[in-house]
DNA sequence: GCCCAGGCACTCA
DNA sequence: TGAGTGCCTGGG
């Protein structure tokens, strides 16, 4: 990868597995618009950004040599070799190798955990437009400037007032996430340094978080890359592939990922749900 | 109008 | 402990 300053913006050429519309539309975050054909906008880490991509180079703008190398680097992953990954992967088995022919410029995202958590707490049982609008409304009501709320910003909101956000029975779930971190009872921070079962376990004492979110939390924003969130899409795109098409429980789904994908399981996760959304498997 | 959407908590055997 | 059921809301 290079990458140089020109006035305001970040040019980045020859980067490898690097498609920003699979990067932002596979489903591991919610604040991106899309502005034009492989042109969007972002709001992550306090900071607006516009991502630009044609055949030969990605912009990124507004954007300083500082801020690309202290923040988006590695939030978009850069450092990682997915090449890699993919190889290691497609290897495997052939199914794989389809779907990451098909997703071949995705990346995994290193969101911040408060985010990131908040986030997939609001998601369950909703659509992706109503989670997107949901969210813009909390970063308009309590954050700076359109950014997704600190803890300080939105710690005094009551369930009533998140409530008015139509975010509906999941305001008293978002209620008590903030309860918790405020409280220390869940440090969110501490998660980075403990392996992937008892994070797990920490972030699922929040009401409103059960296996799926937790599991979305610790893929997308803690690092750990050999979870793998089995949502409905996955579970679709597992029983169909790998399972006969048979009603399958998630304990032997989440046992044949580890047994068979290992510490790459998170990514083997992502190329398959956005070739399962792709193909609409197991829709009518 | 009904149904469902990237789960979860709660209840009851 | 495991299966069944209800949940806010708004778009199709």
């Amino acid at each position: 990868m290079i990458y140089k300053a020109v006035e305001d913006k970040i040019i980045m050429t020859e980067q490898e597995s690097f498609n920003i519309e699979q990067i932002l539309e596979c489903g591991q975050c919610f604040r991106f618009e899309k502005l034009g054909e492989m042109y969007y906008k972002i709001v992550a880490c306090k900071k607006e950004l516009f991502i630009r991509q044609t055949a030969d180079r990605v912009e990124f703008f507004p954007c300083d040599k500082y801020d690309f190398e202290n923040i988006w680097i590695e939030y978009f992953d850069l450092n990682r070799d997915y090449q890699k990954i993919k190889n290691t992967l497609s290897k495997r088995d052939s199914v794989l190798a389809e779907a990451i022919k098909y997703g071949s410029g995705i990346r995994l995202l290193n969101q911040e955990p408060w985010e990131c958590l908040l986030s997939f707490i609001i998601s369950q049982n909703n659509n992706i437009p109503r989670i997107k609008g949901i969210i813009r409304a909390m970063a308009d009501t309590y954050g700076e400037n359109g950014a997704f709320p600190t803890l300080e910003e939105i710690e005094k909101a009551t369930v009533d007032e998140l409530f008015e956000l139509r975010m509906g029975f999941r305001a008293k779930y978002i209620y008590d996430a903030i309860q918790k971190v405020k409280s220390g009872k869940v440090d969110l921070e501490a998660l980075f340094e403990i392996n992937a079962e008892e994070a797990r376990e920490k972030l699922m004492l929040i009401k409103g978080v059960g296996p799926k979110v937790a599991d979305c939390v610790l893929l997308f924003s803690l690092k750990k890359k050999e979870v793998f969130p089995t949502d409905v899409w996955v579970k679709r795109v597992m029983s169909y592939f790998y399972f006969n098409n048979e009603e399958t429980d998630i304990n032997a789904i989440h046992k044949y990922a580890s047994k068979n994908w290992g510490e790459y399981a998170g990514f083997a996760q992502q190329y398959l749900f956005y070739y399962a959304r792709s193909l609409k498997i197991g829709t009518k």
